[in-house]
DNA sequence: AGCACGCCGACT
DNA sequence: GTCGGCGTGCTC
């Protein structure tokens, strides 16, 4: 055995490709190292999964160049996890398992996280009595999926790390997934500090060859616990005993390119098989997972009513703004006015970055789209150009309409650059600081100044969706949302669902630590159902209504869904594809209880010069999804020239 | 995915 | 007459 190496390449070909072993590779190469070889005249990385001593078929064999790894890393666990997302989420066998592997090479000497001179976290909490019991339930194991469903400031972290202690105090290791922007301050602290040496830390920044180091200290048994955001579900342990899933609702866990896989899926998937258990946990569960712990026996919800510091949720109010005549309403305005001079905190909340405005002209409604894609154009002040999102198209900014030339024309919209003004204006004394991804960007900017507010050196925090999730502020007293239509008027049928779990995310920010917390939420609908319940702080109400919704069209968790992207550069080789890929999935759809619900031209329907088309297939069953799919695409060849993107229970249909 | 090969329009 | 556009096919 050994002649013969079978390789996987990070490319969307079903594979593998056999390679010869050279003699002077013979003991270097196995199963799990990476190695170099060429590959239709380009140098590229193949992943090893089988040694065979034969080959079939008449093709001329390439030697290994080079072997990248003195060790493997990876095993045969992971060749059939790749395996089974390859044929889960249809992308190649080689592009599932390139997700999984580190891409590193040199030692790193760098450590990943200094915490020399960290205080330490010795004192140990009185659990509550909801805590207590959640963490009993769990470590009674007698169920394989626990939802701890709590109010924010509810101790969840809490259970969480107890009952990952008691799983590696069992002799087994524990996964702890946690959305992106939690990570890198207060909790990868905590964690490193309680759980010692043993913890891989896996960390966005990390470098590669950081990352690497992270990876063969948990496939070595080093590390026993492994914490991260979405692709930490691979971390490589031999004797999962427990994968955490924080924040379970979060989008984050969901990748955004091919293959666009959901770490909730792969863990469920990964507890399943490895006999692992699998505790979410929630104040805004997904709709998927709310639907799971009421209506069948699927998951074990956890309840969690009562925040442990003991003070109370916030006063939620909400203020019409078909009444106001500027950005910030009049009660907004006095209660951020108190809260100032109560020397507490206040975050403001808005949705859109920017100095966005979008151009309008009055005269004739023409409205300034990027070039490239069917996108509006959003004028940014500092650098005093009109920008597109998508593509980074920009231009100069315009005074007269480039379609009637009339000078009738207004810019409308607003952005946390130019609230950022405005309440600066006002509030002349306070010190104000906007976090986004913008100002983000900065290296070091987003960790000082969520330091700094921390320590009560902000008066005013502006942000977007960054300020929302898990971050803990003991002196806010005071969240404002500027505007909570921004998510609603976006023709998707989540949007509801985006709405209620932001507001009440946000509004959980506001006195955590004391009994003045108070929300203001600005909109103008008030009477809009997500918009109604986070106001009446009634979760449970606004799942059941939704539900029902949902139940009623039939759509997710009802349904599983199947969007179907063609994009490519010829209009009408995308449209003609599409009719045709259509043709082919309706001759079998009825069959095996699928319907195509759409075959059109995407909401946005071109992107960067590409048009794109969509096929948007349902289906009470996601077994008939995948064996249509499946059917279809052995079937029926896209022209070349075009790209076609699968995405199975996508989000957004954009 | 990326890249080479192959067939039709405007250019020194 | 060529340079180069992108539609098509293949990768051990």
């Amino acid at each position: 055995m050994g002649r013969y190496a079978q390789l996987l390449f990070d490319l969307p070909l079903d594979g593998p490709f056999t390679y010869a072993i050279g003699e002077a590779l013979i003991d270097s190469v196995e199963v799990g190292r990476r190695v170099k070889v060429d590959f239709r005249n380009r140098k590229m990385t193949g992943y090893v999964i089988a040694l065979t001593d034969e080959v079939t078929g008449s093709f001329a064999i390439k030697e290994i160049e080079r072997v990248i790894d003195k060790e493997p890393v990876f095993g045969e666990e992971t060749i059939s996890l790749a395996q089974w997302m390859a044929q889960f989420y249809l992308c190649s066998h080689g592009q599932a398992l390139s997700l999984m592997i580190p891409t590193g090479r040199a030692e790193s000497k760098i450590p990943v996280l200094d915490f020399a001179d960290e205080v330490s976290f010795g004192a140990i909490e009185q659990l509550s009595d909801e805590q207590e019991a959640a963490l009993d339930a769990i470590l009674s194991h007698r169920e394989k999926m626990y939802y701890l469903y709590g109010v924010t400031g509810s101790g969840k972290s809490e259970v969480y790390l107890r009952a990952a202690e008691a799983v590696i105090a069992e002799g087994r290791s524990v996964i702890y997934l946690v959305p992106e922007i939690t990570l890198t301050h207060q909790l990868s602290r905590m964690v490193s500090a309680r759980f010692d040496g043993k913890v891989a830390i896996l960390h966005s920044a990390l470098t590669p060859s950081q990352r690497l180091k992270e990876w063969k200290k948990i496939r070595s048994g080093e590390a026993r616990l492994a914490i991260g955001a979405r692709s930490a579900i691979f971390a490589p342990f031999s004797d999962l005993g427990l994968i955490i899933i924080d924040e379970e609702h979060e989008n984050s866990y969901k990748s955004g390119s091919t293959p666009r896989y959901h770490a909730r899926q792969v863990a469920q998937h990964r507890a399943q098989s490895e006999g692992a258990m699998l505790v979410m946990g929630s104040a805004t569960p997904s709709l998927e997972a709310y639907r799971l712990m009421t209506e069948g026996e699927q998951i074990k919800a956890l309840r969690l009513k009562h925040r442990v510091a003991g003070g109370v949720l916030p006063a939620v109010e909400v203020v019409d703004m078909g009444y106001e005549k500027h950005l910030v309403s009049r009660r907004l305005d006095q209660a951020i006015r108190q809260t100032l001079g109560r020397k507490r905190q206040v975050i403001l909340f808005l949705n859109r970055r920017g100095f966005s405005y979008f151009f309008h002209c009055n005269s004739c409604g023409f409205e300034l789209l990027c070039p490239h894609c069917t996108v509006s154009l959003t004028y940014h002040k500092r650098t005093s150009s009109m920008v597109c999102h998508y593509c980074g198209y920009q231009r100069g900014p315009v005074t007269v309409c480039p379609s009637c030339k009339s000078v009738d024309v207004s810019y409308s919209g607003f952005g946390t650059e130019m609230v950022e003004q405005e309440i600066a204006s006002l509030y002349p004394d306070a010190r104000i600081e906007r976090l986004d991804t913008d100002s983000a960007q900065q290296k070091g900017h987003l960790a000082s100044v969520i330091d700094d507010f921390r320590e009560g050196k902000i008066d005013i925090l502006l942000g977007t969706q960054m300020v929302a999730k898990g971050l803990n502020f003991p002196l806010v007293d005071l969240v404002g949302i500027i505007n909570a239509d921004s998510g609603l008027n976006i023709p998707d049928f989540r949007s509801q669902e985006r709405t209620f779990s932001l507001l009440v995310q946000v509004s959980g920010r506001a006195g955590r630590y004391s009994d003045d917390g108070r929300v203001i939420i600005q909109t103008h609908h008030p009477e809009n159902p997500a918009i109604a319940y986070a106001l009446d702080g009634d979760t449970d109400g606004f799942y059941e209504s939704e539900l029902a919704v949902r139940r009623e069209t039939r759509f997710p968790p009802y349904s599983r869904l199947a969007n179907l992207v063609i994009r490519g550069r010829n209009r009408e080789a995308v449209e003609e594809a599409t009719g045709a890929l259509e043709k082919h999935l309706a001759a079998s759809a009825k069959r095996v209880g699928v319907d195509v619900l759409v075959a059109s031209e995407c909401p946005l329907e071109k992107i960067a010069s590409n048009w794109r088309y969509h096929i948007l297939l349902s289906s009470e069953s996601g077994a008939s999804v995948h064996r249509l799919l499946h059917h279809v695409l052995s079937h029926y060849q896209l022209p070349s020239s075009l790209y076609l993107e699968i995405d199975l229970d996508p989000l957004q249909l954009l």
